[in-house]
DNA sequence: CCATTATTGTTCCACTTGGGACGATATATG
DNA sequence: CATATATCGTCCCAAGTGGAACAATAATGG
């Protein structure tokens, strides 16, 4: 129930909004993801100056030894200027080697330096320790039915598309 | 696993990237509220030429009666400004209405207009829809399961932040 | 009652974003 | 083999975004 301030003036809440959205569920669900993923990338982009598309660049390839930026646009589902960017400044800083393929000059062979993928982990870390924050409401048996779950949702999608993480 | 393709070259499938990383679980619940808004958002802006900064803004004037741009702002988790924007594009189109407050000059009461609330329920029908699409791996069971978790860790969030719709 | 502080909505502006076009290279097709 | 088509990475540019400052108004407090 909304309850009332001072003057008798309404007080809004945003999760109590929630409950009324017509699409509930997928609108739960973004709360969470929210709730796990925006003030992360505010603290790294503050404490460690990484953008949300730097980050997703070193994310795949600290999962992949040798990625294109092709590779990394379709992997991450941004368009392929923002990766070039992201690639761009990465490499200015050190945190990815790049190398002519030579088997095909228009492609790059990207990978992560040492110091590319410490700072990956890093990262990572933060929001693995802000979802565990979030999460913390379920309890482990809870928590596995949620996964099972979401798992089913994604492997029965019928066309692949991509996270916004 | 990932699959072959010509000439021996992996095909990297964004799905099984899920898995690996490091927060898996809420990487999964963003895939599921991408597959849900990203497409319908896009059919949108297409078909209607509405945004989704606008279309919150109707969204919040659906639910409340009366609202002030600050209370949009702080409902949506978007900045004032966005939503004076959407509110000033809104106007123009005939799709809400402004009223100044007469106990305070400072701020107008904004209501939704017949045909906003229309557009409105076009929208949310939507997106209603691509939710049951993505959500239809799941039985009645399962899904009022997972409703069930979600409710919970949102009702259990110390801090109250807002869903990125 | 006057001075200080807070709030609302707006404007300005620096920055980010992604679509489209481009040159270079590779592949497909006649 | 020659031509057409597709792909990769990059660049340009229009559009969108949010932080900060601002004027107007309200609340607070000496």
């Amino acid at each position: 129930m909304a309850s009332k301030g001072p003057k008798g003036k309404t007080m809004l809440n945003p999760t109590e909004f929630l409950e009324k959205v017509e699409f509930r569920d997928a609108a739960l669900m973004s709360f969470v993801v929210s709730a796990v993923i925006v003030p992360t990338y505010d603290a790294v982009k503050h404490d460690l100056g990484i953008t949300r598309s730097e980050y997703l660049l070193l994310m795949c390839l600290s999962h992949y030894p040798v990625l294109t930026a092709q590779d990394v646009s379709r992997l991450s589902g941004r368009p392929r200027n923002s990766i070039s960017r992201a690639v761009h400044r990465m490499l200015a800083v050190g945190h990815l080697a790049r190398n002519p393929d030579p088997s095909d000059a228009r492609q790059a062979r990207l990978s992560i330096t040492e110091t590319g993928r410490a700072l990956h982990q890093e990262i990572a870390e933060r929001l693995r320790l802000q979802q565990e924050a979030v999460l913390a409401p379920l309890n482990a048996k809870e928590r596995a039915t949620l996964v099972t779950l979401l798992s089913k949702i994604v492997s029965g999608q019928p066309s692949v598309g991509s996270a916004e993480l």
